[in-house]
Order: structure tokens, then C-alpha cells, then sequence
RNA sequence: CGGGGCGUGGCUCAGCUUGGUAGAGCGCACGGUUCGGGACCGUGAAGUCGGUGGUUCAAAUCCACUCGCCCCGACCA
């Protein structure tokens, strides 16, 4: 590939409307351009990132036992209605009416369409397993789509799907695709980790996220220092609480009333009495599927997990009680609200259990009771863990560690499905008995246009990319101080034409630029290795070799020069 | 959906408060000097000032509406 007739439209300043580094950096390397918010076009050289990033996925899933089809694009509503995600989804999926006036969407993910393709076909247990997927544009109408290609409306996924006999042969293919999964991160060249995760719109029980790690990433997870615990902190759990033997023994004053005027926010009533948040107790009221409402209880400088809480209570949707409704039932607005008195069933994290010397709303406006004494004072129908995990807090699956907390982009996910769909969708095949029966399913995520932004996020330094050797847009950029003096010109051509021949990717600069612009282009678009050839070094018959990671350079004489950078470039493929 | 910000040559921005016929740097074209980390000199092309309507003798500038884009939030009392 010849720079100066390639499409490589890069730019000296950061784009205006770029926030993070993945997405400056794309940018201004010539590699997208942003077509509407949450969309843009790949160019040349992001393609051939994909492609490459494709080729690494393909290889893996198909050594795994996948096979791969493509799906439309487009789908039915009737198949969505089925699944009753038509209603669910919200208005993330983007729908449209075709010329019949017949409802339509753009796929967001393939789960209907893939069932409906395989109910249709398999009729036998003999039939099963089957892991298909596809590589294909999907697209979301996120509410807000931000970071470039990080949160798109329209972005690259291969999704896979499988369906079995039986629940064993269903978590032995989730194992298997998660060790696919550690194995196409790592070809990639990434730092990541994988944590359980929840299971979100997609359903399901057991579920794990592929993060990479990244300050930048929107994904807070946790990990233990000690074992291999590791979660998204919306699924962390929290060791059990034990209230210590000091608080048990404490008498306690008695309860008192005390006016809190205007002060509603923990940090507000904290403030003005002060006392510390962890002595306080929240009170949050949720509607739970759409009618009863029920109190939540976290420590004051606790946050309540919504997540925990729907999956304690075992219900569908948990929403938060607008004011009014709050109002309605327990005659206070929200901010005085307490767990004394208070008409409705009341849930309570661990934490507040055997709590003394507490803050809680007195249920009454401008008012706050201090000295509650949990055991006392009420009592919660059931403790559960309710709140998030935090950095520094014990491990909930080994003795000694304790929980530190990261960043993550989530490139994958895998989610053990059961018979969720193949149920409402009548998925069914004989067993060998010739009883029928709902086949067991999961499926595969990986975020192919994500993983692009989140390696530049992983991989970048103050002069530009960094691409990992594996998913780089090319390998070699061969860079001719002085392309028009014919000398270097001829040496450049030849060594050109025989790495060509080797089989390697390179980039010939052969632009009229001045050096400067050159080794600035060049830093930017992350290229892994670097061949200079300058008039002073041909001179004596050599040529530089520089790693753009590290700036390592090394002369190696031009005869030479060939096969010796075939030879990096296999050692690097190797490590 | 709520809050904030921005929209002016290809890019990054100034000009707007206080209305008077549009600027800079980069990029681009041409000529010359340069040539190992975003060169220099000269010449030049390029803008319905996001759109619509209004106020005014006169609008990039003031007003209204509208479209687009960015950021924050959109549930923790």
C-alpha cells in the first residue's frame, strides 16, 4: 500500500466534538469519521483493523466448533412479539413500517431470529448441539451514544448462539466459549478479565463479562487481591454481614426526634447534625412490576443495588416511586422517610442489621430520628444483601483478600440462556425417548467495533496508537527519508516489492513530505514497525528498524534487511 | 426526557457583549528556498456565518422558532 494515492486522512488537532482518546485518536488518524451521533464510517485502514480483529474470531470460533450464517438485518415484529420483547425492549429498538405498513425493526442483537431459524430445522436430539453465529452491523438507539466508537448506535458484533439437549451439554459449551473468548482476547494482544456479570435484557442465569482494562472504560468491576473472584460491580456480591460484639453490647439512648428543616440528602442531614453517613439509614421506595410498593434500607453511605434488590424480591421490574406516589402512601415526601412506622413491606440491606445510635426519617416533614436502634426501634420482614461492593471491603469468596476495584471496557459477554427463548418460542426437538422437549440455549457476544476503540484506549501513548502487532491496519511502515532521490527511491522499491512477496503488510510512505511530517504520520497511525531509510545509512549499506511500542531501534544492513524484519515479525506474532 | 455548551472556508478557532458589507493558524493550489521529528518566503483559491422567520436603513452579531452536534444527568430521598 502506497501512502500517497492510500485514503489516510489524518488530522494535526483533536476533533471538536472528541472527548475520549480512542475516539481522538481514530479521528485524527484517518481511521473513522462520524456520520450522525452514534454512527460512522469506517475507513481503510479501521477496516482492515476489523478484518483482522474478524480473522482472529473466525479462526477461534470455527476451531471451537461454531459454525457461521448471516442474518437479516432487518426482522419481523411478529417474531418479537413472540418473544414479548417487542413491548420490552423499549426504544433502544429502532422500528420502521415497510411499504405494507407492516412493523419492522433493525436488529439489536439476533435471539428471535436465530430460534425461529432453528425450531423450524431441528427436529432431533441428534440434530443438537449447534453453536451458530454471525459477524454483522447491529443497532441500538441508545439513549445516549458517546466515546466514538465505544457506545455506537450502529457497531460491529459477532454474535453466536447455541442450543442443546440438556443443561450439562449447554454449560459445557459455555466453558468452551469462554475459553474461546480468553484466547481470541489474547491473540489480540489486550489486558483484560473476565467477571460475572448480570444478564440484563438478554435474560438469563449465569452470565461473564470480557472487560479490558481501561481507566476510560465505563464498566466500574471489582477483584480480589487474593483468589480469583472477580465481578462487575452491579453483580458483586457482599460478604455477609456480622454485627460486632461491641455494638451488640452498647445500651442505647433512647429514640429522639429532631427537626432536619429542608435537609433531605444523607449529605445534607449528615451535615447539619454532624454525623457520619455510615450512621444513617436510607429509606428508598420502589414499585415493584407496576403496583406494590416496598421500602429498601441501605446504610447511609451505602448505594442500594436495584439489580439485588428486583432479585431478592424475585420480580420482574423494580422501579423507583416518583414523589407522588411515595407521598400517597406514606404521607411524606421522600427525604423524611423512615423505616419506623412506615405502612409498607420493608427490605433492608445486611449492613443496617443490629445498627445502634442510627439516623433514620421520622416519616414526618422537616424531621429526622436519631439514636434508632435497628433491633429495637423495627424490624425489617427480611435482610439481603441490597447495596453495591466496594474497593477495600473483604472478599466474598476467600477468607483473607479483600476487593479492589477497576475500570473496564466490556468487549464480551457470554450468558448461559436455558430454555428462556426456545420456551416462549416453542424451540423444541424429541428426545430419545420421543418426549418433546424445550432446548437448552446460550449465546456470545463480542463487541467487534468496540474492541477496536477499547485497544486504542489500552494502547496509546501522547504521539498516537499503538497498535498490538495481531490487529494492527499494517505491519511494517517502510519510511524513505527523501523518496525522490532516486537512490532511496530504489532501495525503498526493492524492499517494498520483497516484503510484498514475503507475504507481509506494509506501508510504503512515498509522499513528498518532509521527514518531520513523516515520523509524525507515522507515530500516529500506530503502525508496530518502522523502517527508516535514509541517505546517510544507505551510504553504508544500512538501514534503520524502529518497534513503535518502545522506540527500540536496530541497523540492519539493506541486503539483509528483508528477511531479518520477515524474522521480527514472526517472533512478534509468536509472543 | 431534563440541564449546560457549541454550530463562522476542509480542520481548529477568533469576531457576537456595544449591529455598519467576514478574520487567523493549519490544510489546499502555484512558484522559490529547504529536507532525520508537524520548515520558510511569496502568490492564490476557497465561507448561503446550521436553517427559517422577525426587528432594523443595515444582522455572523439582537429576537423567536427550528435542525444538528458535544457534555452532564435522567432513580438513591
Amino acid at each position: 500500500m502506497r501512502w500517497s494515492t492510500a485514503f489516510i486522512p489524518t488530522l494535526k488537532e483533536d476533533p471538536a466534538d472528541a472527548e475520549v482518546i480512542s475516539h481522538k485518536l481514530l479521528v485524527r488518524a484517518g481511521m473513522i469519521r462520524q456520520v450522525s451521533r452514534g454512527i460512522y464510517d469506517y475507513l481503510p485502514l479501521a477496516l482492515r483493523v476489523i478484518r483482522k480483529i474478524e480473522t482472529i474470531v473466525r479462526e477461534e470460533l470455527d476451531r471451537a466448533g461454531a459454525q457461521e450464517l448471516l442474518l437479516p438485518i432487518a426482522s419481523p415484529a411478529e417474531l418479537w412479539q413472540e418473544s414479548g420483547r417487542w413491548e420490552l425492549y423499549g426504544k433502544d429498538l429502532l422500528r420502521f413500517k415497510d411499504r405494507h405498513e407492516r412493523d419492522f425493526c433493525l436488529g439489536p442483537t439476533h435471539e428471535e431470529v436465530i430460534t425461529d431459524l432453528v425450531r423450524r430445522v431441528v427436529r432431533s436430539y441428534r440434530e443438537l448441539p449447534l453453536n451458530l453465529y454471525q459477524i454483522q452491523t447491529k443497532f441500538r438507539d441508545e439513549v445516549r451514544p458517546r466515546f466514538g466508537l465505544m457506545r455506537g448506535r450502529e457497531f460491529i458484533m459477532k454474535d453466536a448462539y447455541s442450543f442443546h439437549a440438556d443443561m450439562e451439554d449447554c454449560r459445557r459449551e459455555y466453558q468452551n466459549m469462554f475459553d474461546t473468548y480468553k484466547r481470541i482476547f489474547t491473540r489480540c494482544g489486550l489486558k483484560f478479565r473476565p467477571v460475572e456479570a448480570d444478564t440484563g435484557a438478554i435474560g438469563g442465569s449465569l452470565s461473564h463479562e470480557f472487560q479490558v482494562l481501561a481507566e476510560s472504560g465505563e464498566d466500574a468491576i471489582v477483584s480480589c487481591g487474593s483468589c480469583d473472584y472477580a465481578a462487575n460491580v452491579q453483580k458483586a456480591e457482599v460478604k455477609p454481614h456480622r454485627p460486632s460484639a461491641r455494638d451488640l453490647k452498647d445500651s442505647s439512648p433512647p429514640l429522639r426526634k429532631v427537626a432536619t428543616p429542608d435537609k433531605k440528602s444523607v449529605a445534607e442531614v449528615a451535615n447539619f447534625l454532624s454525623l457520619p453517613p455510615e450512621k444513617f439509614v436510607k429509606t428508598i421506595v420502589y414499585k415493584v412490576d407496576g403496583s406494590e410498593l416496598v421500602a429498601a434500607l441501605v446504610r447511609g453511605d451505602h448505594e442500594i443495588n436495584e439489580l439485588k434488590l428486583r432479585a431478592t424480591l424475585h420480580r420482574e421490574e423494580v422501579i423507583l416511586a416518583d414523589e407522588a406516589e411515595v407521598e400517597k402512601a406514606t404521607g411524606v415526601a421522600p427525604g423524611f422517610l423512615g423505616p419506623i412506622g412506615l405502612k409498607l413491606r420493608i427490605l433492608a440491606d445486611r449492613a443496617v442489621q443490629g445498627m445502634r445510635g442510627a439516623v433514620t426519617g421520622a416519616n414526618e416533614i422537616n424531621a429526622h430520628y436519631v439514636d434508632v436502634d435497628q433491633e429495637r426501634d423495627f424490624t425489617p420482614s427480611a435482610f439481603a444483601d441490597l447495596r453495591m461492593a466496594v474497593a477495600g471491603e473483604p472478599c466474598p469468596r476467600c477468607e483473607q483478600g479483600r476487593l479492589e476495584s477497576y475500570r473496564g471496557i466490556e468487549v464480551g459477554q457470554v450468558f448461559y440462556l436455558g430454555k428462556k427463548y426456545s420456551e416462549t418460542m416453542a424451540a423444541t426437538y424429541l428426545d430419545p425417548e420421543g418426549r418433546e422437549r424445550a432446548m437448552e440455549m446460550g449465546c456470545y457476544g463480542i463487541g467487534i467495533s468496540r474492541l477496536l476503540a477499547a485497544a486504542i484506549e489500552q494502547n496509546h501513548d501522547e504521539n498516537g496508537i499503538i497498535w498490538p502487532l495481531a490487529i494492527a491496519p499494517l505491519q511494517i511502515l517502510l519510511l524513505p527519508i527523501n523518496y525522490k532521490e532516486e537512490r532511496i527511491q530504489n532501495v525503498t522499491n526493492e524492499l517494498y516489492r520483497d516484503l510484498l512477496k514475503r507475504g507481509l503488510e506494509v506501508l510504503l510512505d512515498d509522499r513528498d513530505e518532509r521527514p518531520g511530517v513523516k515520523f509524525k504520520d507515522g507515530d500516529l497511525i500506530g503502525i508496530p514497525l518502522r523502517v527508516i531509510l535514509g541517505a546517510k545509512g544507505l551510504e553504508k549499506g544500512r538501514l534503520e528498524v524502529r518497534q513503535r511500542r518502545d522506540g527500540k531501534t536496530e541497523e540492519i544492513s539493506v541486503e539483509k534487511a528483508a528477511e531479518a524484519i520477515q524474522a521480527m515479525i514472526a517472533e512478534a506474532l509468536k509472543a
